[in-house]
RNA sequence: GGGCGUAUAGCUCAGUCGGUUAGAGCGCAUCCCUGAUAAGGAUGAGGCCCCAGGUUCAAGUCCUGGUACGCCCA
């Protein structure tokens, strides 16, 4: 229909069937922007309850990956869910500042190379450059988060460098010390004596070398216990690759449960792990008979391999650990607990004294015997020689082994405990079991599994990090060590006499604050060292409010938090230390839900990386498929919770198959909606009530309310999966089933009864799945949102209420029939296929053999004998019994409820009976009788699976106990029908290709050299004509100028014109 | 070395309460349908459901042990 004849404009703005996703993308950001979508949406739900969301701050440190999109997706669709559910969801964004990855990217930047390099250029310039590497990679954040459309509010986002943070910060760590539980102890780290610093895990990872060290066989003799006789003297055989280390030895650990036993050569008895007497000792050892568990052995003391340093408490005694194995060595194990992370646990647990003989230049103390002023590496021969001499040395023999060195200068080493600052999270270690037990994670294996696990095996937390660019630990101590923890720059401020409320609370600023010791009146200066940044991050939900020094009301309605989520690796990172500091501060844990997502790898399955070239830029990938594919792809594409491959195939994929058929099916809604009497959302109440509608309709309606349903179940479980897998399958049925099989009604006009239905159901569909696919794809809905909106609704998909279940509509019968529908339409086309006839000839009758077939309605049958173009539907058991063959197999699952163990023998004599015969008995009575085991046994209906199939002259499909045959007799009045057929697929083309509306009317002339087609047009014209909107159809050739058409192939030619 | 997870078609993945013919999509081949569609449909090729035991009338599914990969930790 042109303009001219429609003055009024068209109910719906068109949606064009060609479409730039990307392009729609970025005019949806327009609107939003214009039109303050998400400051709305968080406006018209204030007041309403509160969902409280937690932003885990990504660090602002190098640029935004694919990876970073995952979470974000997740972080987005929950809250636009509740939003649409009426929660008032506040999302404030953050930015992790501080830490070690920013301090290395900067010291690269600047090419410097370690602490001393950071310390001549200057702190406060060094950390000028990290505050300005983070914001510059802020921006690029900012850019991608607001691409992708994830709603949070960045123009107020918490940065953890800022001093309201820091303060916060402080403040907690001050509840924590007051609590008793924030203390000073050694940690053992692995440590470069000659750049004289700490070596971050990563940096350790670059180091290892291959050398050669000792390994030696140690004799302890024993001083006490069972074995302690002067007279026969026994020695705990003890093996180390360190004996550097054996000048500060403090115990020997042995495992709890392995059986140790004495062995002798004749002159002298030796103690050792029974699985390694042999290794350990060689030829010629025989055991004594003398065994114990190492458990019994606990604390049976010895004489120590050195005198040299002095040892003010007791030690040098038997200890358990489980860490000791017996794979080499001799099973007792040396400790030195300033050497060792195992040595300093076990050592801590039974009160032993830390001693550490070595200096921080890596040289033993000045003023010790034999290895004095010596470096640690070197002292190892001294050292063993010595032993020698003293005829302590069992065995020496070079050890070869992977050692961490200096991956800047080379120099092996050491594991060195220098002293740090811990929580004492053991102490609350039941408390957080608890927290934990009442926290739903998804998936649920994290709880008690990765995360529980960790929890049970719960260590202090250290805290301090020797480092420049973080939160600097509040502590100050004075000469006599006594501690003050400051809690904020005001009490700072009091504390050193002057206004501090504008000091930049961070190094190297913070370090020349001083003040005199409350307690002592010495100066207190503040400790070196800044913290962990886990710390900063866990402190987030006080800590972004700057509370609680700032809007603390604010802090207080929105704690704890419903929702956070990420990547599974912060499991032990961000999860852990949210789930503390809130436990450590106020008793309880900050988040209710947990979602743990897979990491995302390239499409090659590796991970993603410059290196390797397979990096999937986030930017460019949503500029070529559309954020919402990408979204799509996180939300919905495999199971989140595990890896998952990601490439341009998957996301061109998501396309094809969910967005753009969904956003077909409303353009062709739309289409039709504006086309010849235009439907608009007034014809809403006219149509029939949904039970009045056909089948189809009904049957649509009910798959939508069971999406509603089962979408929402999904989402409120968090499982995003689910939900887009029942999207899918739905968006797949509503254009491939409904539309297509209504395609006729649509067609027919707004006016008639059967259109005001079609175009009612349609549109009850779309509205409703564009709302059940808001939070997942927020563009394409809110764009066709906006072009299908009832005039009353909400400016925005994301204004809108989340759609409610119909229960009324839901009709699981119908649901069964219209499967059993859509499967014998498979079988009657996989019929056609194998017969060769095309679907567009029709054929005279179908015949079906199905259970439920006798009970299809009428309007289902009539889709079936549509779909496959045949006249006639009939029951397979119409014809004689004569001309079909039964196929009798047993339906395992329902004779294996009845029968059990004997299930096998009836299948088997089900097989073996008389396929005939037993159908005619199961159709006549419901039953029939099999021999199993000479016994008469009756089977029913249900546990049989009865096939049937005509002998002769049909084309059949046959799958699981369903038949359909197709009768293959075309009789003349069926060709001409056919042929028919033909003559309007023709038309239709020609008026596609020269370019008519849909709508448009033509006149239509034919002639015909074929005398079968010629009487095939003279008896069908009148369909002919209605099919392809033809005012006049006749014989002959046109009165005019028209678009002529020759079909050689059916002795045809033809010409339309528009009217 | 430890904890947790994953393993199903060439690729990406579903697979419910354990039920005997293990599915979908992509890709490939052949064909069909089409006046919304960048679509849709049929057929074919393609499977040691990681391996080995066990439980069971019956195991891709449950149990035990192993292998490979991933994450976290040491």
């Amino acid at each position: 229909m042109s303009q001219e004849q429609r003055p009024a404009s068209p109910p719906f703005p068109a949606l064009p069937a060609q479409v730039d996703l990307p392009a729609v993308e970025h005019e949806v950001l327009r609107r939003w922007s214009d039109q303050k979508v998400f400051e709305r949406s968080l406006e018209q739900t204030r007041g309403g309850r509160n969902w409280v969301f937690f932003e885990g701050p990504p660090t602002a440190n190098g640029q935004p990956g694919v990876h970073h999109v995952e979470a974000r997706v997740f972080k987005d669709v929950f809250p636009r869910f509740k939003t649409m559910k009426g929660f008032h969801v506040d999302r404030k964004a953050g930015w992790d500042c501080h830490g070690l990855p920013v301090e290395v990217a900067v010291e690269k930047e600047l090419g410097l190379s370690g602490k001393k390099d950071i310390e001549t250029f200057g702190v406060a310039e060094f950390n000028d450059r990290c505050r300005e590497s983070v914001l510059r990679n802020v921006d690029a954040f900012t850019a991608m988060t607001e691409r992708m459309g994830y709603w949070v509010n960045m123009d107020e986002a918490y940065r953890t460098m800022d001093p309201e943070y820091v303060e916060s910060v402080w403040w907690s760590l001050k509840v924590i010390w007051e609590k008793g539980l924030l203390f000073r102890d050694y940690r053992i780290s692995p440590y470069c004596p000659r750049c004289g610093t700490t070596l971050a895990d990563h940096e350790l990872a670059q180091g290892y070398e291959t050398v050669t060290d000792p390994s030696v066989y140690v004799r302890f003799p024993v001083t006490s216990g069972p074995l302690a006789d002067p007279g026969r003297p026994t020695s705990l055989l003890v093996w180390t690759t360190t004996p550097w280390t054996l000048v500060s030895n403090t115990a020997v650990a042995v495992h709890p449960e392995v059986q140790y036993v004495v062995a002798t050569n004749g002159t002298e008895r030796l103690l050792v792990a029974e699985p390694l007497l042999g290794s350990a000792l060689g030829e010629g050892w025989q055991p004594t008979g003398e065994r114990f568990e190492g458990a019994e052995m606990e604390r049976w003391t010895y004489q120590r391999p050195f005198e040299l340093v002095a040892f003010e408490e007791p030690a040098h005694y038997v200890v358990l650990a489980d860490y000791v194995t017996v794979e080499d060595g001799t099973g007792l194990v040396h400790q030195s607990p300033a050497f060792g992370a195992d040595d300093m646990a076990v050592c801590r647990s039974y009160g032993l004294p830390v001693v550490n003989p070595v200096r921080a230049d890596g040289t033993f103390e000045a003023g010790l015997d034999l290895v004095g002023g010596v470096f640690f590496k070197t002292a190892d021969a001294t050292l063993v020689t010595d032993l020698k001499e003293r005829g302590l040395l069992f065995r020496h023999v070079a050890y070869e082994h992977s050692y961490p060195h200096c991956w800047r200068c080379h120099t092996p080493l050491m594991y060195y405990a220098l002293p740090s600052w811990y929580i004492r999270t053991t102490a609350i270690k039941d408390r957080l079991l608890e927290q934990n037990a009442a926290t739903n994670w998804v998936p649920g294996n994290i709880k008690e599994g990765r995360y529980g696990e960790w929890l049970r095996n719960n260590v202090d937390w250290a805290l301090s990090r020797s480092r420049y660019w973080g939160t600097p630990l509040p502590v100050w101590t004075c000469v006599e060590d006594h501690v003050t923890v400051v809690g904020s720059l005001a009490e700072l401020g009091g504390l050193a006499g002057r206004d501090l409320s504008a000091l930049d609370p961070h190094r190297p600023y913070v370090d020349d604050v001083v003040f005199d010791c409350p307690e002592c009146g010495g100066t207190a200066r503040r400790v070196p060292e800044v913290i962990d940044v886990w710390y900063d991050s866990g402190s987030m939900p006080f800590a972004q409010w700057g509370a609680p020094h700032r809007n603390d009301e604010v802090f207080r309605a929105n704690f704890p938090g419903q929702y956070i989520c990420e990547a599974i690796d912060q499991t032990r990172g961000w999860f852990y230390s949210m789930m503390t500091v809130s436990t450590l501060v106020f008793g309880q844990t900050s988040y209710k839900n947990v979602v743990c997502l897979g990491h995302i790898l390239a499409e090659d399955g590796r991970k993603m990386s410059k290196h390797l070239g397979n990096v999937l830029e986030p930017m460019a990938v949503m500029e070529r498929h559309g954020a919402d594919a990408v979204r799509w792809f996180m939300a919905a594409s495999g199971s989140p919770w595990t890896p998952r491959r990601v490439g341009h195939a998957a996301l061109e994929e998501i396309v094809r198959k969910v967005l753009l058929t969904y956003y077909n099916t409303a353009s062709f809604f739309t289409l039709y909606a504006n086309a010849g009497e235009t439907w608009s959302h007034a014809r809403l109440a006219d149509a029939p009530a949904p039970a009045e509608r056909p089948l189809l309709d009904r049957w649509v309606l009910s798959e939508l309310n069971r999406v509603v349903r089962g979408v929402d179940e999904a989402l409120e479980r968090f499982d995003t999966a689910a939900a887009g897998r029942l999207l899918t399958a739905f968006v797949d049925d509503l254009s491939n089933w409904y539309v297509r099989r209504s395609r006729r009604r649509f067609w027919s006009g707004a006016s008639t009864p059967e259109g005001a239905a079609a175009f009612a159901t349609l549109f009850e569909c779309l509205e409703t799945v564009t709302l059940l696919m808001a939070p997942l794809v927020p563009f394409l809905t809110d764009h066709v949102w906006v072009a299908l909106r009832r005039p009353d609704a909400p400016e925005s998909v994301h204004l809108a209420r989340w759609p409610q279940v119909r229960e009324e509509l839901i009709d699981t019968g119908l649901s069964e029939q219209m499967a059993l529908t859509r499967r014998l339409v498979e079988l009657g086309r996989a019929a056609r296929a194998d017969s060769g006839v095309r679907t567009r000839q029709p054929l005279a009758r179908a015949l079906v053999g199905a259970a439920g077939f006798g009970d299809l309605p009428e309007q289902l049958r009539g889709q079936v004998a549509d779909e496959l173009n045949v006249v006639r539907l009939d029951p397979l058991s119409s014809v004689g019994g004569d001309l079909v063959d039964y196929v009798v197999k047993p339906n395992f699952r329902t004779l294996g409820k009845r029968f059990a163990k004997r299930t096998p023998l009836v299948a088997k004599a089900i097989q073996a009976a008389d396929a005939r015969k037993l159908v005619e008995q199961v159709r006549s009575t419901g039953w029939a009788h099999v021999e199993v085991a000479g016994e008469p046994v009756e089977v029913s209906a249900e546990e049989v699976l009865v096939t049937e199939q005509p002998r002769e002259g049909w084309a059949v499909a046959a799958e699981s106990g369903e038949t359909v045959a197709l009768d293959l007799e075309i009789t003349p009045e069926l060709q001409r029908a056919g042929l028919a057929r033909e003559v309007v697929r023709l038309v239709q083309d020609a008026r596609k290709s020269s370019g008519l509306d849909i709508s448009d009317r033509i006149d239509l002339w034919w002639a015909a050299t074929d005398p079968v087609t010629a009487q095939a047009v003279a008896e069908h014209g009148a369909v002919i004509g209605a099919e392809v909107l033809a005012r006049d159809l006749a014989e002959g050739a046109p009165d005019g100028p028209a678009h002529a058409v020759e079909a050689p192939d059916f002795g045809l030619r033809f010409w339309l014109r528009k009217v």
